[in-house]
RNA sequence: GGCCCAUUGGAGAAGUGGCUUAACUCACAUGCCUUUCACGCAUGCAUUCAUGGGUUCGAAUCCCGUAUGGGUCACCA
């Protein structure tokens, strides 16, 4: 007669630890009442999600709010999607969106107590666990191939049964300890499975943070919690990890929620104490084939991935903003109240989370930028601009390094004063806004036609262009230039303001507005740019006329 | 299909039985202002809270059914 702590020792004969010994090397954490010890848990399998973006901010919210501890883990155990490098680009993406761990993975090394923090690094931990299960009769081998498993499916499927490892058909779960020992002597491949004491007519209670108290049916299934490649499965891992490393609050994804069962009666099988669990809603996206709401998916949207907005040049704290205003809504009242200042001030509760998935506003998210963006300062701008374009937009670069001077006074204009111009969202576009401030750009843009108002003939528009061209001074101030061209324009019968004009529309060929629009069309290429006067002011005269007189000889 | 979760305007939402003739923000539209676009200011945008029934003097708010949407059912996380 085999013992199962016999076949424990067979199937692990390495592993003296014990699960005691994991208790003294992995001490409750000396943190102050209430505070709160939170996760980030990525797998290396790609660019970080904006999903995973939004669930970090919360753990890390979380965990400052509570003078608590927010660490990272790397879930690297399935060895098959992992990509080499994306450990460290998640951490450096974090960062960028300053949302610094306080210990874990930290991208090129580990720091903290608790670690190491790479399943991978800690398989003989889970052994510990493993072995204690299989000790305790709570877990066992299974030598079934994929076509056994895959057989038994069909047989559910056909008698209408729930899928799974389980009850009648979880056949190595009656096997004796003989059969198990012989058949790995003979060397056949196993996985280790939890031996489920659970019924799934059963339901239990359970709490979710965001979800409140609710019901499900309780685990029946006999899960895989060693795959043959010794490394534990999520759950499992989840499971002893989460508990060895004293997390207070899981936060993640609602797709977790379905397997809650399992994780609660794997920390009852260990004899531990679960966690609290807070289960975020999903961001979502409306398919554009289907019409139906679904998951942001990185596959499919390019927003699903942080670095799409990274690229673009979108302020990272615009981001940032907008995933707390989906997080809690509350926070856009606050924020508005805070003039966008501190939001790292901002008070975050579970109970005020949506329970529904919100859609990704790209519209929201644009207002959250122009109005950070619009805050900064031309010498931020230009900090961040920089640091932007080095990285992602070389024809950005090449604009600003011909003369970082020039690109702040352009940056500038307006900028300075009460209610400044909200231009900008990203520094994506920038080349595109701003590049007629520079010679060879302009050059280009007038090869297209340009976007004259229709109802102004060639003769009228030259004739308005060399009038201006000869008379507006460029010694005078904003208001004294306006009178200017208020004037110039009365000669050339243009109303001075929209009153006048609708009073009497059939005496004026137009109005100011209109004799603006042809000087900004001629020398920027565009109907919209910002305020002409310090437009003409950074080109200065002499290029301000060579373009008039390019435009003038364009139009013959 | 089973199980779980959700359902207030184009979007995010407030609302926890009478204070709601449903707040606020984005978007959109209109007007004023105006050198364009913007900024700013003002106004408009759900007679109705998926739907049917019930409880109640009274329901977006409580109960039941239906529909719709989402999630999940792996040696993936």
């Amino acid at each position: 007669m085999i013992t199962n702590k016999q076949l424990a020792d067979i199937i692990f004969p390495d592993i003296k630890e014990t699960i005691d010994d994991l208790e003294k090397r992995y001490p409750e954490r000396n943190l102050p009442e209430g505070a709160e010890v939170t996760r980030f848990a990525p797998s290396p399998t790609g660019f970080l999600h904006t999903g995973s973006l939004f669930t970090s901010l919360i753990c890390r919210k979380v965990a400052t709010q509570s003078k608590g501890i927010f660490y990272v883990r790397l879930e690297d155990t399935d060895t098959k999607r992992e990509i080499q490098g994306s450990g460290e680009q998640l951490l450096s993406q974090l960062k960028i969106f300053n949302i610094v761990p306080d210990e874990g993975y930290l991208g090129d090394h580990d720091e903290g107590q608790y670690g190491p923090y790479v399943q991978s690094k800690r398989a003989n931990i889970y052994r510990v666990a493993i072995k204690y299960l299989i000790e305790k009769g709570r877990a066992y081998p299974c030598f079934c191939s994929p076509e056994e498993l895959e057989e038994i499916r069909r047989d559910q499927e056909k008698n209408k049964q729930n899928p799974g490892y389980y009850g009648e058909y979880a056949k190595c779960a009656r096997l004796t300890n003989e059969e198990r020992v012989e058949r790995i002597q003979k060397g056949e491949p196993f996985v280790i499975r939890f031996r489920s004491t659970g019924n799934h007519l059963n339901k239990i209670k359970v709490n979710d943070l965001v979800h409140g108290d609710f019901e499900i049916a309780q685990n029946d299934q006999d899960i895989v919690i060693y795959k043959s490649d010794g490394l534990p499965t999520y759950h499992f891992a989840h499971c002893v990890d989460d508990h060895f490393m004293r997390t207070t609050t899981v936060i993640r994804g609602e797709e977790w929620i379905s397997s809650l069962p399992i994780h609660v009666e794997l920390f009852e099988a260990m004899g531990w104490k679960a966690p609290r669990y807070a289960h975020l809603p999903v961001i979502m996206k409306v398919d554009e084939a289907t019409g139906n709401k679904r998951k942001l998916s990185k596959r499919l949207d390019s927003e699903a991935a942080v670095s799409y907005f990274l690229e673009d040049g979108y302020p990272p704290e615009a981001l940032i903003m907008y995933l707390m205003t989906i997080a809690n809504s509350n926070f856009e009242e606050w924020i508005f109240a805070n003039k966008f200042e501190h939001m790292e001030d901002f008070v975050f509760s579970f109970s005020k989370m949506s329970l529904e998935g919100a859609l990704f506003d790209i519209g929201k998210l644009n207002f959250f930028a122009r109005e950070i963006l619009v805050k900064k300062s031309k010498e931020e701008i230009y900090k961040t601009a920089l640091e932007y374009s080095q990285k992602y937009n070389p024809e950005l670069l090449d604009l600003i390094e011909r003369n970082p001077k020039y690109f702040m006074d352009i940056m500038n204009i307006e900028r300075e004063k009460e209610n400044p111009r909200k231009d900008y969202e990203k520094y994506g576009n920038l080349p595109e806004l701003i590049g007629f401030f520079y010679e060879d750009r302009y050059n280009n843009i007038i090869k297209n036609p340009l976007p004259f108002n229709e109802k102004f003939t060639k003769e009228v528009i030259s004739e308005t262009l060399s009038a201006l061209r000869d008379g507006l001074s460029y010694d005078l101030d904003e208001q004294n230039w306006f009178a200017n061209m208020k004037a110039i324009g009365g000669s050339h019968g243009f109303a001075a303001n929209n009153k006048e004009y609708k009073a009497n529309p059939e005496a004026f060929k137009g109005t100011i507005g209109d004799v603006a629009e042809l000087l900004r069309i001629t020398l920027t290429g565009r109907k919209n740019s910002p305020n002409l006067y310090y437009v003409m002011q950074i080109l200065g005269k002499a290029e301000c006329d060579r373009r008039i007189n390019l435009v003038i000889s364009l139009l013959k």
